[in-house]
DNA sequence: TTTTAGCACTCGATTCCAGAGAGTGCTAAT
DNA sequence: ATTAGCACTCTCTGGAATCGAGTGCTAAAA
């Protein structure tokens, strides 16, 4: 496609300025608006000139012949790598966002809604934000509860809170002073322990006992494996405003059903829960970058909050592709550190020195 | 309006008529149309007049002089009210969503979502369900965990299996020991206690416990007030494909605002919380009835599940006016039933005898 | 060699109009 | 009370005409 992936300066300014209209207006720009609204000391014909340079290099398209440009995806994409500045979010609106979250503190329960409202409204697209999750999950405390006949619920607590349940089967009925018995003695064992380490210690169980910690450890198994599937969602309905989304049935059709449909979100968001990528960073989808199909009209904007190797959730923006990245990454990594501090409080004593990974990141 | 209220009996069901042609085929409905379709022995200029005095009634709308019928909101409020028959879900449907729920039975955390996505496939429409809450919660274990400073996490189990969590701010640092014998204690002071008693107990703690206790206390007076804030929803997506909402920014926007503005739906919620509704009984709002002006363009079918005075929930399908509402309102009482049938299984030991309830129920 | 003014050309969007078709309301006959 | 017949109303569709925004190209200027 290119020949030198680089552009010349003007080329560049061009591109970021034509980004920024259209994204400002909708409409492919032209381009005389250009040179008026920003002042340029060349003409509409050597924009013209420039455009088409910009065509062939794949970074703009026209709707049809006698239409202005565009950015392609790839001219998106090269905004966001080159050209963007990050925008970030008002003084003002950072301190009224700080203190909602300084307010919410001791509200844990309210934590991700905020999250995802705060998110939501300051971006202007639709927030996604899942619930923390341990890498290394740590038993704390469990609780069985008799419910009926050969039916047990279990309730797992992990180290930092998370709480966990599942209905567990008997093979014979059980009273409920028996099954006290049989979780005290687990939590007597097994408090403060790793998968491994319960793992290792289940010989010395009866058998009722090793029935439970078989699910207890299939449970933290999984809590180690997947993103929660706690997800909380905010601003659909002003996104379906966005122009691009009010007429075409088929686009915010995808948008909703990508937002509705979990297990691609999953997918989504799952990929920026590895170690790999870093807490402080951000991450930009572009129009599905070719591998999520569904994602063709929209952009994502992600990040990871939380403590490596602690607690860890994902949080992001999807948006149309003619989106102001600039500013909605800022408000994602707004509100991730935001987000990142209220966790990193509430692990502080498992953490506890070793924390190479927060030193002055708020 | 009405000089009698009752309807001839060819007036009802010319009414019934309508109300299902238009339900099928979206648009407004014409004389002939239906004498053609569904073989009347009477003639479509007798059609057009009954059609005239229905109008007059206020039934039937017309959109302009030369278009067909359409009912109006009292025409299908008369309709579910008098002439509706409901319709059961096919046999083979029944037993595949049967057999679902029995396969989740022992997976508590897909409960809802479950429910959620098969009332939504079921109906057409967007379904809302809401978590199960206790009317009257009873202490089952406390746990504290310290976090950071003088913040300890609150873990409280009620019976039944609900778990809350909130943050405490102590007065001053402590330890996790400290904390534990704490919260040992209180265990065994309040275990299977109600938050009345709960209160009057108050006076043999010590200062810190009483901290405890108190917003332990106020958890679960929060837990008795409201529904449960934990919402599922599926099938929104669905439900914008619907003609009423594809073209017109307006109600699609509004629909989509409704499922997203939780207060609005705790509202309408929790409405059917109340003892007073039946859990069998099934709940019709058209239109908004009046009540609720962000309901205008939509109606809700709603349904109380659980078991009363033990748990319960609320759950219900959203969808455009133009609504199958015999095939709704049976979708909604079967998942109401099915998911009653698991929470009753769960709840079952609190229960154990008194149980006028629930007989014959399922 | 680069820039730019000028101009012809393209193509979507808007407006207007005519005709078709769907339905009704009314009247008069059954 | 019902109904056939008919005039009337109003929406919808398609096509033609027009407008105007933008471009690409060419030739001149820098």
């Amino acid at each position: 496609m290119a020949e030198s992936d680089e552009l010349t300066a003007r080329q560049g300014l061009l591109l970021k300025l034509i980004v920024r209209e259209h994204v400002e207006a909708t409409v492919p720009v032209a381009s005389r608006t250009l040179v008026e609204k920003y002042k340029l000391d060349f003409s509409p014909a050597t924009v013209r000139n420039e455009m088409a340079r910009l065509e062939e290099l794949g970074y703009l398209s026209q709707p049809h012949t006698s239409a202005g440009r565009l950015p392609t995806e790839a001219g998106f994409r090269y905004f966001v790598e080159r050209l963007m500045e990050e925008q970030s979010l008002p003084i003002a609106e950072q301190r009224r966002i700080a203190h909602q979250f300084h307010q919410a503190r001791e509200h844990i329960e309210v934590w991700l809604p905020l999250a995802s409202s705060v998110l939501a409204r300051a971006s202007g697209g639709a927030s996604v934000v899942t619930a923390p999750r341990t890498s290394r999950p740590i038993y704390k405390h469990l609780e069985l509860i008799v419910t009926h006949g050969r039916a047990v619920l279990l309730i797992l607590v992990l180290q930092g809170g998370t709480v966990e349940q599942q209905i567990l089967a008997l093979s014979e009925p059980m009273t409920q002073t028996a099954l006290r018995d049989a979780a005290d003695r687990l939590n007597q064992v097994f408090a403060g322990q790793s998968v491994t380490e319960i793992e290792s210690r289940i010989r010395e169980l009866s058998p009722l006992e090793v029935d439970i910690a078989q699910l207890v450890i299939s449970i933290m198994h999984n809590a180690e494996a997947s993103p929660s599937d706690e997800i909380y969602q905010h601003g659909l309905s002003d996104l379906l405003q966005e122009p691009e989304f009010v007429e075409g049935d088929v686009a915010s059709t995808s948008v909703v059903r990508v937002l509705e449909e979990r297990s691609l979100l999953q997918a989504v968001l799952s990929e920026t829960l590895t170690p790999a990528v870093g807490i402080g960073s951000v991450r930009v989808l572009i129009g599905g970058e070719g591998r999520w199909d569904e994602l063709r009209t929209c952009s994502i904007v992600l990040a990871r909050y939380g403590v490596t190797n602690y607690a860890t959730g994902a949080l992001g923006v999807v948006g149309p592709i003619r989106m102001p990245y600039g500013r909605t990454i800022s408000a994602v990594r707004f509100v991730a550190n935001m987000l990142g501090e209220l966790v990193y409080e509430m692990y502080q004593p498992g953490i506890r020195g070793q924390l190479s990974d927060f030193e002055g990141k708020f």
